[in-house]
RNA sequence: GGGGAGAUACCAAAGCGGCCAACUGGGGCAGACUGUAACUCUGCUGACUUAUGUCUUCGUAGGUUCGAAUCCUGCUCUCCCCA
C-alpha cells in the first residue's frame, strides 16, 4: 500500500490532457512524463500541440522535445526510458502523472513491451524493397515459412504488420511469436488511470479550433522546415504529411487544413477505440475537475461507486 | 411570358424496366493492432434486426407493366437560356 502511484492521464487529442495533468502535477508538487510520440521530437512542436513554455515551466516535463526528427525511437524505447524516469522521480515523490495519447506508448509503460531484435536500416530496407518488388503475397508466404503460428493469426491485408513480423523473424533467428508473451509485466508501482473524453461534437469542434490556432501560429512555416525530412517517420504525422502534399503542388491550401482536421478526428477515434479497451481507465469529461481531484485523493470510493461510464 | 434541364439515401453523385436497399466519393460510426503506432489495416453507414429474413425508400399524386428509381400524365420545387 506504500507503493507510489502512477496517475495516468489519457484520451483523445484535443480533449485538454495537457492542461489537466500540469493541474494534477501541480496539486501533487511532481512532474509530468508525456507519453506522446511526436511531442518528443523537437522540431515539431505546433503540429503536435506540446505544451507552452508557461505550462512547462509550471512543472517539470519529460519527453518533450527530446529528440530530433532524425533520430529512430519506438515504443520499446520509450518504455524503458520512461520507467527510468519513474522510477526517479519516485525516489523522492510519491506521485507522478504520465500524460499522454500515443497508445502504444501508454502501452508499453502499463502492460510493457516483450522483447524483440533490433532491426536494423539494411534489414529493413532489404524486406521494403522485396515487399515492393514481389508483392504481398509473396511476403505472406515467406512469414508462413518463418513463423506459421504468427501467420496464422496475422491481418493479412496490412503489409506492416505483415513485414514487420518478417523483419523480426530474420532478425531474431526464429519465430515472432516465440517471442510474445501474453501476461503483463510487473511494475513496482500502483496506476490510477484517468480518462477524458467529452461528446463527439464538442471533441472535434475542439480539435477544429485547435487546428485553426496552429494555422494562426504558424504550421504551415513549421512544416515547411520539415519538408526535408520528410522521409523520416517522426514526419509521417497528422498536421504535417497534409502539408508535404501541398508543398509538391497536389492540393490545395484549403484542402490541406480540411485534411488535417478531419484526419485529427479520426486519430482521436482511434485512440478513443484504444483506450476504451482499458478497463482500468475511470472516464471523466475535462470539465469533471472536482470529481477527478476527489478521485484521485479518494479512488477506492470511486471504484466501488462507479465513477464516470 | 416562351424554351430547355433537373429533383436519388447525411452531402455530392451514378443508375435510366428486373441482377437496386440502390455504383462511387465525401462525411460519419464501429473495430483490429506488443519494438515505424498521430503508423498500418478491416467492417458498417434506410429501418427492424442480424438471417443467402422482413419491411419502407429514389420530389409528389396517379397510371402503364408480371415487375419501375428507371416508361407515361398531373402537381410542387430548383436551375439555365430567350423575353
Amino acid at each position: 500500500m506504500d507503493k507510489p502511484v502512477l496517475i495516468m492521464v489519457v484520451g483523445p487529442t484535443g480533449v485538454g490532457k495537457t492542461a489537466l495533468s500540469i493541474e494534477i502535477a501541480e496539486y501533487f508538487g511532481t512532474a509530468v512524463i508525456s507519453a506522446d510520440s511526436r511531442q518528443i521530437y523537437r522540431e515539431m512542436r505546433i503540429g503536435t500541440a506540446v505544451p507552452s513554455p508557461e505550462e512547462l515551466e509550471r512543472v517539470p516535463h519529460y519527453f518533450i522535445g527530446k529528440l530530433s526528427v532524425k533520430e529512430y525511437y519506438n515504443s520499446w524505447e520509450y518504455e524503458r526510458d520512461a520507467l527510468a524516469v519513474a522510477e526517479r522521480i519516485f525516489r523522492n515523490r510519491p506521485y507522478a502523472v504520465l500524460c499522454g495519447g500515443s497508445m502504444m506508448y501508454v502501452d508499453a509503460v502499463c502492460r510493457g513491451m516483450d522483447e524483440a531484435p533490433d532491426i536494423s536500416p539494411g534489414l529493413r530496407e532489404e524486406v521494403c524493397r522485396e515487399y515492393a518488388d514481389y508483392g504481398l503475397e509473396h511476403m505472406l508466404a515467406i512469414l508462413k515459412e518463418l513463423d506459421p503460428v504468427f501467420y496464422a493469426e496475422v491481418d493479412r491485408n496490412n503489409p506492416k504488420r505483415v513485414l514487420h513480423a518478417v523483419e523480426i523473424c530474420r532478425a531474431a533467428g526464429r519465430p515472432c511469436s516465440d517471442l510474445r508473451k501474453k501476461e503483463k509485466k510487473k511494475r513496482d508501482f500502483d496506476m490510477l488511470r484517468i480518462g477524458l473524453d467529452m461528446p463527439r461534437p464538442e471533441l472535434y469542434d475542439s480539435i477544429d479550433k485547435r487546428v485553426d490556432d496552429m494555422m494562426a501560429r504558424g504550421l504551415e512555416e513549421e512544416a515547411r522546415r520539415l519538408y526535408p525530412f520528410r522521409a523520416f517517420n517522426a514526419l509521417n504525422t497528422v498536421g504535417y504529411k497534409e502539408w508535404f502534399d501541398y508543398f509538391e503542388g497536389k492540393i490545395e491550401k484549403e484542402e490541406v487544413v480540411r485534411l488535417i482536421k478531419r484526419n485529427s478526428r479520426r486519430y482521436a477515434k482511434k485512440q478513443l477505440t484504444w483506450f476504451r479497451k482499458d478497463k482500468d481507465i475511470t472516464w471523466f469529461h475535462p470539465d469533471m475537475r472536482e470529481e477527478i481531484f476527489s478521485y484521485l485523493r479518494c479512488p477506492k470510493v470511486w471504484n466501488l461507486y462507479g465513477a464516470g461510464d
